[in-house]
DNA sequence: CAAACATATAGACGACTATCTATATGTGTA
DNA sequence: TACACATATAGATAGTCGTCTATATGTTTG
């Protein structure tokens, strides 16, 4: 319930975004998140990185791997799945499961 | 692909949230609407509501009716169901559509 | 153990935005 | 037509947040 304003509000940054596209399934660590950002366009600081990762953290959104020095993360495809489920239940009860747009079709 | 980030962005603000839960099922006007807010809490002024509710029109997340005086504000359930969709797609792409959660079940 | 590397934290700053008051626009009514 | 009501718009302001630089923490290697 309070989850979903914390999942929206992650959702809603640009940067944010384009990093949850990167990690939904491909495992970096931060220094190689950082260019592959910079290849998408958003130039931003390895601490900027690191502060937003922190936030996806907080969010149960990213899963994490130390090893060694580095530190590796990915998308918690769960964690997303579950929020928009509770977003169909909370704004789109009267829709029927099976009406969700088949995945694939748009983009 | 943008509009996912607006539907994101319009959904993490705490009073939209509250208003989007109110309007899902329910037709408000905005006077109405403003005294429901109040009634949870939200005290907001009905300038605000509206300015609020411009942001959902921009969104395509209400359906709007005009009768006489006073205009009707409900969820476009459809809209969040095609974003809901899109957000599985680009961030749960993984995940089978038969493992989304059962609505109902939390909460 | 020292130096280099990888990531995280702290503090500062500018931009965005949620809110307010004041007022404009539009609509029904006496 | 004048007035009351309902909503929208404009402009101002305060708080939040995304970003940066500087630095701390932690880890591997020579």
């Amino acid at each position: 319930m309070e989850n979903l304003l914390a999942f929206a509000r992650v959702l809603s940054d640009e940067t944010r975004y384009q990093m949850m596209l990167l990690l939904c399934c491909t495992e970096f660590s931060v220094t190689d998140l950082v260019k592959a950002l910079e290849g998408r366009g958003i130039t931003v600081s390895q601490p900027t990185v690191s502060h937003h990762l922190a936030e996806l953290r907080d969010a149960n959104l990213v899963i994490v791997r130390k090893a060694g020095r580095q530190t590796f993360y990915t998308l918690n495809q769960e964690q997303v799945t579950v929020c928009c489920g509770q977003l169909m239940t909370k704004f789109a009860p009267l829709i029927s499961i099976d009406q969700i747009p088949v995945r694939g079709s748009e983009n």
